[in-house]
DNA sequence: ATAGCAACTGAGACTCAGTCTCAACTGGCG
DNA sequence: CGCCAGTTGAGACTGAGTCTCAGTTGCTAT
């Protein structure tokens, strides 16, 4: 059961040099909280975070978990990603692996891609318009395969009704 | 002056015909709204588009214009996108001309542009992983060429503080 | 044309994510 | 090990967006 989590070690490195770096400090919450979001694969809301702080008995106040994440997004540990609701979500970047969604307007499901053809193309696009690129996103909402066998329709495109992806973030 | 706009009342005879089909009615509201929607030829936000209608006098409520906007997106004549902000813009579907967005971080510029190849390469993505599209949204960040020029040095894909589009709005 | 009624509206209370403030606390450098 | 800049928590605050409900209005059928 110890080093189960090697990988997160190496993560709390990292952010402990991008802090010292910057002249700041590893508390206890913030180590809580990046061991906690590099034991969770899946996205995740702020709220939701701070939830499962306290279910472990692990008191961290809601302006503690946003700074936090806002330290870990500056430090490109962590990425602020729209998902079709009207706030974000996380995700922690693990390695580098840059990737976009696919996301089910019908079960809330996210599927995620990359393709090196779109990232090339996009690249071209903002060559030609002499634009400097630092970061994009791309969603496309649909309907995924299992919930088009059920027969699901696909939505208008208004707001995304999503299911809460709870449990999938508990794993 | 007059017939400056035959456009737009070809707009409100498809919205009307909207409607009437989902047995809900125009008002004059609703009229008034979509007069001024497609007046601008800009992304808008749903509070700037409240206070442009009260600047003109035409009394109508926060949630007359929240109530609107939903039907127009549910009738695919507005569209609701995301432009590195916490919340939604709009922008209205002049014909049916789909595009992504470049946006300046520094400058809050959004450089509209379409890419036949992006949208080729993401219906193949979707065929292979079986999902059935119905739309995206792609929006690249970064610093245009105006600001690059003057210094402008790209952001972290930290929360973009963008510099508010009003003075462009109102064209 | 007009009565009737479902659809619509406005005012403002409400929600919810996210931010801010400030007094009390603490990590880590000297 | 003392200091103090950086950090925290509690809770007030903000701002976008939603909801409620009593009063109003567009439309359809008479």
């Amino acid at each position: 059961m110890k080093h189960q989590h090697p990988p997160i070690e190496r993560e709390l490195a990292r952010f402990q040099e991008f802090l010292q770096v910057q002249g700041l400090k590893l508390t206890s919450e913030r180590s809580s909280l990046v061991r906690e979001i590099f034991a969770t694969h899946y996205h995740f809301e702020a709220d939701e975070l701070l939830g499962k702080m306290r279910e472990k008995d692990v008191k961290i106040s809601r302006a503690t978990v946003y700074r936090t994440l806002e330290l870990l997004v500056k430090s490109n540990m962590v990425r602020r990603v729209h998902l079709g609701e009207d706030h974000y979500h996380y995700e922690h970047v693990s390695g580098n692996s840059h990737h976009d969604h696919l996301i089910c307007t019908t079960c809330g499901n996210v599927i995620e891609f990359h393709d090196e053809v779109l990232e090339q193309r996009q690249r071209e696009i903002c060559e030609r318009k002499k634009f400097t690129p630092t970061f994009h996103n791309l969603q496309i909402l649909g309907v995924c395969d299992a919930c088009r066998r059920l027969g699901a329709q696909p939505d208008a495109p208004d707001r995304v009704k999503m299911i809460h992806a709870n449990n999938l973030l508990r794993k």
